[in-house]
DNA sequence: CCAGTATTCAAACAATTGTTTCCAACTGCC
DNA sequence: GGCAGTTGGAAACAATTGTTTGAATACTGG
């Protein structure tokens, strides 16, 4: 082992180059470069540029998913069988999300690369986190199911994606957003702080009245195909 | 002219394939195959590839920029002196982000093209919509503004941010969520749906109480340096 | 110490990228 | 008709990409 292992050493540099800019816009020879490693070394240890990529999120997920499972179970067993509240269940979302990245990296980059997760074409990789780490939030669900039953199965799905856009957009963009808010208000947030503001917002946009009925007779503007 | 101008073919494939699977990832040569043009004709038209996607996107903002504007014109004029409501003005956003794309487009193309102007690197891109489409929503945010006074100016600020977050994730993942919804919930959803349902989540976000401050004695968790 | 495995390294590989070049085809105008 | 300038097209350019190779080195168990 030179300093530190030359695998840690890759995925520490990948991680932070993927958050920066992109996975397609990022070169293993750019990675190998700045972690001072051979550029076939990627390639010995993990196989190949994607199979790295999921390597840089399963050191995120797996101990997330570890945790989060944890957390859920301490939480039923306390709760018995009583309905646990909608704040307490997304609580402890987001203290499981803030705690692990917080052990060896950066929540910022954590919350990039799910963003680029999501908004890459990165087939591989949505199809990779989706059967990996599925079952987690599936369980998450049913709770936030029986915390909120006056909510329509699928409404309760497209608002829990309006929330889950909120969260990874706003964390995602942070650095650009915080830049104007420090210039534009004079405020320093930190990640906590932001995570504090989103949630009266994220709880309030789930309890949200339900929209009114799709209008049978279209209002007065011409109606277009999209 | 051929059939119809070589500059709109590339710019009609061109938006398909960026939405597609982003920039980076989309190349000339999968454009100018597609749209059955000569490769150089990208260069000859346009300039560069960082020019051609600047165009995509002024096609979109151009219309939408002059509507939303005219939108804000009338309904000034309208109200004379008196505040908008925030219903108002949030539908007047939305009919008019309907609108524009619904004319030439679909509205998930342009969805999704703004979802990666975010999150891809592309700084350039960033830095151009910022300069050219800038002054369109600092007149929005300001009628925001008055409508929302009992806001502090920064949290208002991040509001519209986590807004933004749960409109763009959404409708630029649209196709995937979609999906979804249908293998499970059985139901079909169209975009205009889908901004319905997100009118009364959005007001309720930004009319959301405001967040109990920051604590000064930190939680029992340790306190992470992120 | 030595055999054998695991790792590192420089170099080359083939493929793909954005861009440029140079020439043919076409356009409108006097 | 012939000449300007604009547009179209095939080929080549230089640069960069992910991956592979094969030899050199480091390590480890006996």
């Amino acid at each position: 082992m030179a300093q530190t292992d030359t695998v840690t050493r890759i995925l520490d540099t990948a991680e932070v180059l993927f958050a920066e800019r992109g996975f397609a816009e990022t070169s293993l020879r750019n990675i190998t470069g700045k972690a001072k490693v051979n550029l076939a070394a990627v390639n010995y240890h993990f196989g190949s540029k994607k199979a790295l990529i999921q390597a840089v999120f399963s050191r995120y997920l797996d101990p997330f998913s570890d945790r989060f499972h944890a957390a859920i179970d301490e939480l039923e067993r306390g709760y018995g069988d009583r309905v646990i509240p909608l704040e307490v269940l997304l609580e402890t979302m987001a203290r499981t999300v803030l705690e692990v990245p917080a052990e060896r990296h950066s929540l910022k980059v954590f919350m990039r690369l799910l963003g680029l997760a999501y908004s890459q074409a990165q087939g591989h990789l949505r199809r990779y986190i989706q059967d990996q780490y599925g079952t987690v939030f599936t369980r998450f669900v049913a709770l936030v199911r029986k915390a909120t039953p006056e909510l329509p199965d699928s409404e309760r799905f497209w608002r829990l994606h309006f929330a889950l856009g909120t969260v990874i957009f706003t964390l995602s963009g942070l650095d650009a957003l915080r830049d104007i808010a420090e210039k534009d208000y004079d405020e320093h947030v930190s990640v906590r702080d932001l995570v504090r503001r989103m949630m009266p917002v994220v709880v309030s946009a789930l309890k949200a009245p339900l929209p009114e009925p799709a209008p049978t007779t279209p209002p007065a503007t011409r109606e277009p195909t999209a």
